[in-house]
RNA sequence: GCGGCAUUAGCUCAGUAGGUAGAGCACUGGAUUGUGAUUCCAGUUGUCACCGGUUCGAUCCCGGUAUGCCGCCCCA
């Protein structure tokens, strides 16, 4: 007996019932994206490492531990499974020179790939949608970017949501607050746990936002980032709170959010649930003014954030009937004889050239078993050739869902009986 | 990567103070040899996750592995 092979740990199936769901899903997505002028663009999964660990960062958890890299046996190149989109995105752009004349409005969608251990709401293979905004300086992109999501949540029901703000400066308003920073944390070094020790250095932000409360209670003392942000960030920050207001979109100020990505700066913010256990945050981004030159692009600004599909689908469900097809035919064709079949078939084709969906009884199987298959299908009408009805010409199609009595029907009066029950449509 | 819990029929789950297993749903057939969904009758379901140990004997006890879930870390 050969080996049961079974799919990699943390990279699921979405069987029938449940990927009709993301279709429907996407299908919303796609429509709130177009909404508000944003236009696909798709970036290969996989690309060279470097990108992620000069765009990432190269002491951020994803680079040090969860990236799926190898090298290729064929060109000893290196590469990586995406473990984010920004990075790709950015690449793309700055390759095929799309920044050169105008801003850009993007969105991507896809597999994400992070070695991490599984658990509800997080997988190794999960999918994001993400949107990019090239090109935009002002505050009013960032705050464009909170409004959508919070339309696309209120589109969706999505109950027990909060959204949390924090700005990071400029890279020089940071750069200054890392070294008093570090200064400060050097001086609590004996007392620091392992986390705080290695990140010391490495990304000390990141201590701040440690909950072992001994840290926190030296974080407490810690100098304030925001306490270091210049007038023209200031005045960002505030402009982009006036708008949300304005749109009447509330927010709480969290002073320790700093995200895990080194490429963010000024405006960050994460949309939290209480719903999905551990895994709190469902949707985050913020601005990356740096990243576009940081990749060899010239200098521009930008804004993004992307959100786990997975993290929302489950949100979204929660509200509803999870149970059993979402897409169910118009009809389905049952017959019996071989004069019949021969019939059905043309028939089957007949019916879909007038726009309706067909199963065709496949495998044989008595009336009953086929009558009980059409039922299960979910199709609206059961339409019945027999030997009899082909040597005269005609169908029966019966109503599953409803009383109504049998009807034998010539084909071209059948399509016609269809259009009018299922859409309404009059016959002249 | 660390700690805890779980894994029994296709699905949801019972069960045995160690003596190789059961229900409901689903599926198939029949009552109704050309009519589903309701009703009644009958039937098929399993290396009790995998590998090893203890034992006369392990689905049950012990160890390891795999997978899932909860928490931590981190993130979407």
């Amino acid at each position: 007996m050969s080996t049961k092979l079974q799919g990699l740990r943390g990279m699921n199936d979405l069987l029938p019932d449940e990927a009709e769901r993301w279709e429907a899903f996407e299908a919303i997505v796609r429509d709130w994206l177009k909404s508000y002028g944003y236009r696909p663009i798709r970036t290969p999964i996989l690309e060279p490492t470097a990108l992620f660990s000069r765009g990432v960062g190269e002491h951020t958890d994803i680079v040090e531990k969860e990236m799926y890299s190898f090298e290729d046996r064929l060109s000893e190149e290196k590469m990586t499974l995406r473990p984010e989109g920004t990075a790709s995105c950015v690449r793309s752009v700055i390759e095929h020179s799309l920044l050169f004349a105008q801003p850009q409005r993007l969105y991507y969608s896809g597999p994400m790939f992070r070695h991490e251990r599984p658990q509800k709401g997080r997988y190794r293979q999960f999918n994001q949608v993400g949107v990019e905004a090239l090109g935009f300086a002002g505050p009013d992109i960032d705050a464009e970017h909170i409004v959508m999501c919070r339309r696309l949540w209120d589109d969706l029901g999505l109950e027990d949501i909060e959204l949390q703000l924090n700005s990071l400066g400029d890279a020089s308003e940071r750069a200054r607050h890392r070294g008093e920073l570090i200064a400060y944390l050097e001086k609590y070094q004996d007392s620091l746990d392992e986390d705080g020790k290695r990140r010391l250095y490495t990304n000390p932000l990141r201590v701040l936002d440690s909950k072992n409360p001994a840290m926190q209670e030296i974080a407490d003392g810690a100098p304030k980032l925001t306490a270091y942000l210049g007038e023209e960030s200031l005045r960002h920050f505030e402009a982009v709170q006036d708008l949300l207001r304005e749109a009447a979109v509330p927010y709480r100020i969290n002073p320790r959010l700093v995200r895990g990505l080194d490429y963010y700066n000024r405006t960050v913010f994460e949309w939290t649930t209480t719903r999905l256990g551990a895994q709190a945050t469902f949707c985050a981004g913020g601005r990356y003014d740096s990243l576009i030159a940081q990749l060899g692009g010239r200098e521009a600004p930008a804004c993004g954030f992307a959100m786990g599909m997975e993290r929302v689908m489950m949100l979204w469900l929660e509200g509803q009937e999870v149970n059993g097809p979402l897409e169910t035919p118009d009809i389905y064709l049952v017959h019996q004889g071989e004069a019949a079949q021969k019939f059905a078939f043309r028939l089957a084709e007949q019916i879909r050239s007038a726009g309706f969906s067909v199963v065709f009884h496949c495998g044989g199987g008595n009336f009953k078993s086929q009558m009980k298959k059409a039922n299960s299908s979910g199709a609206t009408y059961a339409v019945i050739v027999g030997d009899n009805e082909a040597n005269s010409g005609v169908a029966a199609v019966k109503p599953l869902r409803e009383e109504g009595e049998q009807v034998s029907l010539v084909p071209e009066a059948l399509t016609e009986w269809l259009a009018e029950r299922l859409y309404g449509v009059e016959a002249d």
